[in-house]
DNA sequence: CTCGAAATGTAATCGATGATTACATAATGG
DNA sequence: CCATTATGTAATCATCGATTACATTTCGAG
């Protein structure tokens, strides 16, 4: 994958084409590239999902712009990995949601299996974006306000569905919150096994992943359960 | 951090003292540095434990060599990654081991505890290192026969516990590696989840983790166990 | 409509990094 | 004692993130 010519000219790009890129929503956006933030956004997003090392550079590559003009939408390289990140969070989420909308709404203990299952699988699927959501490793997790309030809302919905259990007298401890976390480390934990690679060392399958989620959360329900 | 003098002459090194560094073991090492390899290692170890980015560069500097010195002993920066986490792992478990020698024998359910809360706290104490034996992220895993050794025999170690627990009737479940994969998928997530930044987050305190451990640890047991 | 200010992109450059190579030197062993 | 070999140095490359000076396009006020 190395190797990559260092003095290809850059095509200079004759520019003729393109009329005008009229604006068509009220925000106005179009300026010389189109959409450059965007562009890159995404093509970081793809970097990522090819396993790559996102770096700023590459993006400016795909966007077929040279490597300085990125700092123009973003100050550093951790900007635009939280942009991305922000992006995959609004997906995650969104997805969760979606599974969530599917789950029986009286059954709080079934929600929530439902929500464990769509987060293992989403992050099976997605691994490069879930890791770069999750770790908080490249860049401040703090720093963006958008991603800090995706993720205590989805915090807040397995709390709801924990306290809701709790009043129908489903669970054997009052504790909600050591079960909370109980379950959202189990979660995460297998979550990130699979993404570590730590399932061939346990003997574990690739197929056999999606199934071993599913009685692994239905072990922790039925523990915490009563009777 | 930055703006390190590049120029620096290297001070061209008097060599003068430094007799003639006899060899001990029947191993025989000593060449010119003495031993680079040891101290490069260590550097990096030490490189991580600062929070600082592990470079091989900077390795080399604190060993006071060149910057091509170090791939004398290791074909790439990977292979240094890799030998400083066949270094942490080794220290992880003998660290784990210890704590094991101390638990009662008889009860193993009791030792499964302790292996848990001996796991996090190490994870908590060495960040850094738990990162790098944990992930895979800085060099392909299963490139180092001693890693996964050490690692196979961890896995053991809690399969045994579990299969005892088992044998004396302790566990309401017979699907042992169901519940080998959730107990390790709670604990790592649990390391994982403070290691990631996420408590905060959960509004659990720093102070508070620890003791946080043990609760859930002692919710999953109790999950798990006959009545 | 026009023209200047602001937004956006380019080109060149910097220091740092991982890696490779040619060369020097010190240790080992026949 | 000397040649082989292990070890380290110096120089060099390409890539990366980042900054700066400069060019060009867009927009809006008059």
């Amino acid at each position: 994958m190395p190797a990559r010519q260092t003095s290809k000219p850059q095509i200079s790009k004759p520019q003729t084409s393109k009329p005008r890129a009229r604006r068509q929503t009220p925000e106005a956006r179009p300026y010389h590239h189109g959409d450059l933030r965007r562009v890159l956004i995404d093509a970081a997003l793809q970097l990522a999902a090819e396993g790559a090392e996102v770096s700023v550079r590459e993006a400016a590559r795909r966007a077929a712009v040279s490597p300085g003009a990125p700092f123009r939408h973003f100050p550093n390289r951790d900007a635009l990995m939280a942009a991305v990140a922000e992006e995959a969070q609004r997906r995650f989420r969104a997805e969760i949601e979606a599974a969530l909308a599917e789950a029986p709404s009286a059954d709080p203990l079934a929600r929530f299996r439902a929500f464990g299952i769509a987060y293992v699988r989403w992050a099976m699927r997605y691994p490069a974006h879930f890791e770069i959501i999750s770790t908080g490793r490249y860049f401040a997790h703090g720093s963006s306000a958008e991603l800090t309030r995706d993720n205590d809302e989805l915090v807040a919905l397995t709390e709801r569905m924990l306290a809701e259990a709790a009043e129908q007298g489903l669970l054997r401890s009052t504790d909600l919150k050591r079960i909370l976390i109980a379950g959202r480390a189990l979660i995460y934990g297998f979550a990130r096994m699979n993404l570590d690679g730590h399932f061939p060392r346990w003997g574990v399958a690739e197929a056999e992943v999606e199934r071993l989620a599913e009685g692994v959360i239905d072990l922790f329900i039925a523990g915490i359960g009563k009777s």
